[in-house]
DNA sequence: GAGTAAATGCGAATAATTTGCAAAAGGCGG
DNA sequence: CCGCCTTTTGCAAATTATTCGCATTTACTC
């Protein structure tokens, strides 16, 4: 079975409903190697011809995160980035400043740790951000 | 010589001038236990009886972080925050989604790791972020 | 195929942040 | 201390990403 339909059946799973609108957002994120703005999906669905909404894109997107489909990232600059959550796993990263290429962290520091240890008090963990900035071998010299 | 004076010392020695707005700005960061929104700091000013435009604190808070006095974080709230960088020694945070404070996580992920443990070639490091996003105590329920 | 609740489209509303421009003020030399 | 020049500020309006209300459409169940 195919990664898309994979995401389709978790959407009906969920009770929620397989619309063509929620398809097309799907498949735009499963083709995409790098996590997707909200109006850059927008503008890949209409290319693709089928007509879609900019709020229904923002409420799709709500949706997948809440029901932990794909997950926000890359806040940096008031924007935020969608991707989906494949497997179980989640990454974290390395990003060069001199060429910009990023690469994978092998460690998250929160499934280290157990919430007490975290936190100091009983407080709900939702989600957390952990990159690490620098040059890389080639850059480094 | 007190902090405050450092940071208005890195203002002048930036050939940057040293207007009362500034000095307010980095005041109420000095005097922060946590990283402030810009609206927070107006606010903060402005409890003081001193005067200033919630534009300028923008303004003041971006040429902070230019000249490398002050690190934006917890962009996550679809807020930004800011820090004064202290000497050497930084810290991470907890961020509630609920009432919007935060809280001083006990640990640095990237200081309990060697550089080699860290990232799998020789690369070098210069910065890191670490932010956990939840919900504290009194949120939670 | 009909019924019902969920999802969409549309336009208007928010909220944080930015910008243009005239007025005010910092820091320099005198 | 004075004036000059440039930077910075205040103000109001603009921008931008995102959200919301509501009428209409659609997916799924029976
Ligand atoms: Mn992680
Ligand atoms: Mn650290
Ligand atoms: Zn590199
Ligand atoms: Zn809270």
């Amino acid at each position: 079975m195919s990664v898309r339909n994979i995401f389709y059946r978790s959407i009906k799973s969920r009770g929620l409903r397989l619309t063509a609108q929620r398809k097309a957002v799907i498949d735009c994120l499963v083709a995409s190697k790098k996590p997707l703005s909200a109006e850059d999906i927008y503008l890949h669905v209409q290319r693709r011809g089928l007509g879609i909404n900019l709020a229904t894109v923002y409420r799709t997107l709500d949706t997948l995160v809440e029901s932990g489909l794909a997950e926000r990232v890359g806040m940096e600059l008031h924007r935020a980035y969608y991707t989906l959550c494949r497997g179980r796993k989640h990454l974290h990263h390395f990003f060069c400043k001199g060429c910009g290429n990023s690469y994978d962290l092998p460690h998250c520091p929160v499934k280290e740790r157990t919430t007490e240890d975290l936190i100091p008090e009983a407080f709900t963990v939702t989600s957390h951000r952990y990159e690490v900035y620098g040059y890389c071998g080639k850059c480094s010299s």
